[in-house]
This record gives structure tokens, sequence and C-alpha cells, in this order.
DNA sequence: CTGAAAGCGCTTACAG
DNA sequence: CTGAAAGCGCTTACAG
């Protein structure tokens, strides 16, 4: 079963009449003199060779492996970020491995620790995060990307997202809303949090505006179900701030489910403008955050803490944006 | 730079008392005496060891990796297949590294190389796919799934997609729409041109049927561009049949752009049902495709194949269901 | 500039 | 059941 006829650095080396160590060499660019490095060069084209991984991290001080913390693969949100992720890491020659929700944190853990990563990308991280936690307990440099810890010993970056719940919040009372709800994120996102804080912040500035506030988890079915059973109360909100994208999509859905007119009878932002936002059939006023943005200063913060492990942490801030679609209206 | 503080088997070894090939088996289940075992287990516990996996795969026969070879990760229709082959693999142990369209098929090559994958998963093939190619070539053992290739040395497991076509036609003709178009999906694509086929089909049979053909590339902005096109014609046709959700969604959002009413006016079918399409907001009457079930047996194929090398082919046809809802009505 | 050698952390026969 | 030893394919000092 050892589909093992993989041409190795030793076979190069012989047929190119040199030591094996000439070869490693020429692939790491050590100094070699011209003729020999091409006489290498072109027996390793022959063959088309291809380095161990396996060997190099083993011997080496790197494994070229980033892992990167994503837990729910499903938001929309992620697949930009992946993909902004990869195009850093594959033009510095490395790779990257995926820890979604499908492991528990510890089984996380020991999935980036047998893999000797050489530093983690958490965009996941709650407040007293057990993975997070365990992983700079081990050493393993991290930083703290789209969501943030107050105090973490890490690079962070993030979103400017107080100032995101204030854009929504000054929208939102401009055009005269008073009765207003929030679907939050889980407790101890750093992004719900701030986002929650900025919004409350002006709403409690504007006399007369009662702020209701409910728990949609971040998730499409809890949003969804939340929204229709505030829909359904006496008195409901006549504004609704949904903390990211996907609640504000339940909540347009669960609206329509419920009757509720868009933007006539209820206002919906949202907040981070995934592309699906600006789809006709949605056309969700929201607050834009620089999604691939968030995620390139996120590897590149981690590449400067590899080449540079005793650099003061660094803490990015990243400018939001207020789009306005077609999702609100005056009260 | 090299965080090694790591513990090694021979320290595990050392602290139990025992040979390191004796700490090697009970960590791989081979025969070790009761009381021996515990005292190893114990140290292992003791530091949460965890064997390196490049020294695993550098000396066994398989590295534990399988690759997965997803080219457009923004169809929300890959998350849920990635969820269900990570279960799947997460289950035997295994790990799961992803090839996106970040890289070239080169490139994407020398990556499952080098990273010494025991097998690959290519949800993404299209006719002459120059990586799936290459891939066996180099003796990789290759599952195709989702999409197919006809004739091509590899197991093989696929929705029942000429029927998708069908009943897609089936519902839009009995609808009595007779002025037909059909935005394709790529060229090579076997999804695309199985579903072209048992649309197509259909179409053939029932006289007085003008069916349009136009591409759409399975992605969304080609086929919102294609669909523009096609409403600003003269006599655009009633009823359009996408042969993914993407583009599906795509033709709505134009067709709103548009100010083309649906079902009113136009009938929109799509093809894969993904989440996405039973919201409210979207409500898109499609063919289900079993989405995980084909990621899972995808896998499973995989696995079957790296237990048993010479068993013959297999071909895995997963039966597709027709859902009605609100973007189809009478002509 | 180049080669011989050590060693990374494991698995796997091979003895006993 | 258990240990000593070889070896996986590389990188990295160390000589020359």
């Amino acid at each position: 079963m050892a589909r093992r006829p993989t041409v190795t650095s030793v076979q190069i080396a012989r047929e190119a009449g040199v030591a094996q160590s000439t070869v490693s060499r020429v692939l790491n660019g050590g100094s070699v003199a011209p003729g020999t490095r091409r006489r290498v060069l072109e027996v390793l084209a022959k063959y088309d060779f291809q380095p161990s991984q396996a060997a190099r991290s083993l011997v080496g001080a790197r494994s070229g492996l980033i892992g990167v913390v994503i837990r729910d693969l499903t938001n929309p949100f992620y697949p930009v970020m992946i993909k902004a992720m990869e195009r850093v890491l594959h033009g510095q020659g490395l790779r990257l491995t995926l820890v979604t929700d499908v492991l528990t944190a510890e089984e996380g853990l020991a999935l980036l620790r047998r893999e000797g990563v050489d530093g983690v990308v958490f965009t996941s991280a709650v407040a007293d995060d057990p993975l997070a936690h365990r992983i700079v307990d081990h050493g393993i440099p991290l930083v703290l990307c789209h969501r943030t810890l107050e105090g973490f010993p890490a690079d962070q970056v993030e979103a400017d997202n107080v100032t995101a719940g204030r854009l929504a919040a000054d929208h939102v009372l401009a055009l005269g809303h008073r009765r207003i709800a929030m679907v939050r994120g889980p407790a101890g996102a750093s992004t719900a949090e701030q986002r929650g804080h900025g919004f409350r912040q002006r709403a409690e500035d504007t006399r007369g505006t009662v702020l209701t506030e409910v728990d949609g988890s971040y998730d499409y079915a809890v949003a969804y179900a939340a929204v229709r059973a505030l829909l359904s109360e006496p008195s409901p909100p006549t504004a609704l701030f949904c903390q990211n994208d996907v609640m504000a999509y339940a909540a347009l859905n669960a609206a329509a489910a419920c009757g509720v007119a868009v933007p006539r009878e209820l206002s919906v932002v949202g907040c981070d403008d995934v592309p699906l936002s600006a789809w006709e059939r949605i056309d969700l006023t929201t607050v834009r955050q620089p999604l691939a943005r968030i995620a390139e200063v996120g590897v590149e913060l981690l590449l400067g803490r590899l080449a540079e492990p005793d650099a003061p942490y660094r803490h990015e801030l990243l400018p939001v944006e207020f789009v306005e679609r077609s999702t609100t209206a005056p009260a």
C-alpha cells in the first residue's frame, strides 16, 4: 500500500552527480556554483521533484503550516476571508489548515499540535475561549483576527465595530424610529459587544427611545425564531438592528413570513456587508466591514510575529462604512 | 525560533521506564502488557502527548491527509460538503487539506504531492481536467465526487442529474411554458451536461417548445449579465431553467433589476437546493441534490479504495427530488 | 563552493 | 510482551 515510487533528493543528487546536501542547497537558495546549480535544476525539472513536507517540517524549525480557526463555515462571510488568507499565505510558500466546529476545542488543539503549525489565525474567539487560551499556553504564536479579546496576549486586528454600531443607530434614529430592537450576537464575541455598545450609546442619547434586545447568536435559525417572536408581540419594534448580516437575512425572511412589510412597517439594518447583501432580493442596508482586508492583516500580523517573536503586540483597527440600501425607511 | 519544547515519545518512554517502541505500540494499539500500558498511558496523559504527524507520515505508509479539491469556495453549496467530509474523515482520524482556485492546477498538484496526501476527493472536475489527470498519473488515489468524468479511471459519485433536468422541464412544461431559456453551467462539467441533456430531451418531446440556451458558467455575475440580456430581448422567455441555484439567484435578482415580476411574468427553476433557496425572500423552486450525502459517499469511496486498491471502480448515483416553491407559475 | 554526517520523531520488522 | 536498531527524506552545522 505504501505508494512510494516518489523521487527523493538522494536520487536527484545521484543523477546530478552531487551530494544530497547540494540538492538541498539549490532547493533552499544556499550558495552553489552556477554550473552545479544548473545541472541540479535540470534533474529536478526532469522528475518534477517535490520535496517531502513531512521531512522538512520534521527537521526544520518551521512546518510551513498555518492553522486557521473558523468555527461557523456556513456564514457566507468566511469564504471571502479564507480566500484572502490563502492568497497571502500562498505568496509566502505557506499552507493553511482549517479548524471548524466539527472539532471540539480539545480536538482542535490536538490537531494543531500534531500538525506542528507555525502559528494560528483565530477568527472565532469568544471571551474565555478555551481553544485560544490553550493555543497560547502551548507557546504557539496566535493572532486574533476579526474577533478580539481585551488584554489577550496576542496581535489583534478587527473592524471599528463600535463605530459600526453607532452608524447603524444614527441612521435608524435619524429616520425617526424610537421603538427599536437589537438582535445580538453571542455574549463574549467582541464584535457583538462592540456593535451593541455603539448602538446602545446612541440610543440612550436619544430621548424617547425604547430599545429591546434579543439574542440571535449570529445564527440564522436562532435569529429567525427571535424575530418572529418579536414581531408577534403587541407593539413590535419599527426598526431592527441585527448585529450581523446573516441575522438580518433571517429578520427579512421572518418579516416576510409574518406578513410584515419591509421597509414600510419595519426597517432592518445589518452589519458586515457580505456580497449577498447587495442582491436585489435582499438589498440590505448595512455597515460594511473590510472582510478581505481584515483577513490579510491577520495573516500579515502572524507572519510579522514569526519573524520577530519579541516585538510588542500590535492592535489594528480597520474602518467601517455605512451602506444605505432599501431595507430602511422613515418611521 | 525553533519552538521545540515539545514532548517526544522518547521522553515519554524514559519517564515511563520503557523503550520508545513500546510507547509507539500503546499509541498504535500494538500488543502491550496491561500494566505496562497503564503506566505509559499515565505519562502520556500527564504531558497530553501528541505524536508528530510529520514523523508519522515520514516513516509510515500513510500520511493521514486527504486532499479535497473545491475550486469555487464561494458557492454556498460547498461549506455543506466540507462539513460532511470533515465529519467522516475525523471519525477515521484523518485530516483534510483544501485546494481552491487560489492555486493553479500545477500548484495544486505540487501541493498535494509535497504534502503526501493519501488520496484526493475531487469535486470540481471538468472534461480533460488537467489536475484530475495529473493526480492519477502520479498514482494518487482519486474519487470524483459530485462532478464526474465518463470513462475516467476512478470511483465516482454523483446525483442523478439527468433526472434533475427532466423534473425541471416537466414542471415548467406542465405549467404551459413554451418559450423557455436554459442558463447553462460551464461546458465540461458533467452536472451541467447531464442536467442540460435531461431538460432538452423533455423540451424536444414537447411540440411548440422554443428553447434558448445561454452560458452562466455556474457563476453569479456571469449568469446575472446573461439573464439581463435575455430579458431585454424583444420576446423574452417566460420560463428559465438555471442549472444551479446560484445562477437562479442571479436570475431572480436580474429579473428584479429589470422590473420583471417573478413568477407572474417569469418562472425560474434552479437546481441543487442549497439552504438559501428556502428563504422567504428567495423561495426558489428547484431540484434537490443530496449534498451532504454526496460528500459522504465520496469520502467513503476513497476510504474503500485505500483499503482495497484493486477493487473494481464503483459509480454511485444518488436520487434527486423536485421541490416546488414560489418562483414558478402557469404561463 | 561542496561533501560527509548527524539528527528530527516516529514506525516497523527483528530478536529475544 | 518488550527492547535495540534501522530508516523515512530532509536541513543544518562542520570540515575542507
